[in-house]
DNA sequence: GCCCATTTGTTCGTATGTATA
DNA sequence: TTATACATACGAACAAATGGG
């Protein structure tokens, strides 16, 4: 169920909960699904979960009662002595996420796609080479594209993962 | 390490940690032990020990930089107001602008890749099938790069979609 | 009152990834 | 390359509290 963001499993179902806490999925004073059937909705381990769980607990979000469940604490957050790294560190973490997520884009669009692209320059070329062999000229099969008459060179080394 | 108070060993560690920085045996701006050496010092497992830094890092008291240690912050106190209902909207909005964009990036990327993969493979299919009927050996040498399975050694199931 | 299933909380161990030196 | 250190993640076990037979 988590994504692969970049971002830590157990801070992407943290994020979901909180979300569903806040547009009331989860209403205050009533006690969100168990440990078990979160692992089984977001398909992780007990340590995520709890991880999540245990973060929301300490933003006083979450409390839990042993023996009954962890319930939606009606009180916001009165916490004075402790800083409140809560709503900055959340604006924060968003942003960075997106920020990663532009990146991981990025990244797959110049790896995975430009590899794609070389094996279709390296495919056109053995093609060619072939209706040169054959002593028949290359079809054109798409209006517009010139076929590149040179394959990408993409000589020596590409991009290898040892 | 630990003694039998009643109270978790981790919250033991935790307070022990705290005294020490209020105290000045673990100066500001400087790293307290790494998780070996308190595992060694409170002879308590990893669990407990990372537990209770992880308990200051939420505070703030606390910050790790992986590689490197886990330094004593210098905490200004900020004591403002917390969480006005404007802000927790925002941030509710911003999450589920997050969700919406990981899903959509995932699915566009991942179905222009595949339909990538799909087309390179029926064109190695076809080459391949031409350079048969011609008997000629197929060119491995020159430029032909077989790049569609990476050796992926991943353990446990990670992420599954349920 | 007692047993049992469920649930949270704590603790143990381990493996892997990543950053730093 | 090697070693250290933090961060994340997997799994397992046990205790304590709760509630229903």
């Amino acid at each position: 169920m988590t994504a692969i963001t970049g971002q830590p499993a157990y801070q992407q179902i943290a994020d979901d909960l909180r979300r569903k806490i806040v547009d009331g999925t989860y209403p205050v004073g009533e006690p969100i699904p168990s440990t078990t059937t979160l692992m089984a909705h977001y398909n992780g381990s007990i340590t995520v979960v709890r991880a999540a769980i245990r973060d929301l607990q300490n933003e006083g979000v979450l409390i839990g009662q042993p023996g009954k469940g962890v319930y939606v604490q009606e009180k916001p957050k009165p916490r004075a002595d402790v800083a409140s790294p809560d709503v900055v560190a959340q604006l924060a973490n968003l942003n960075e996420t997106v920020q990663q997520l532009r990146e991981q884009l990025a990244a797959t669009v110049t790896t995975e796609v430009q590899e794609l692209r070389r094996q279709v320059g390296v495919l056109q070329g053995q093609i060619m080479d072939l209706y040169g062999r054959m002593g028949l000229p290359y079809p054109h099969e798409d209006a517009g594209r010139s076929a590149g008459a040179k394959p990408r060179k993409s000589r020596g080394s590409a991009t290898r993962s040892a």
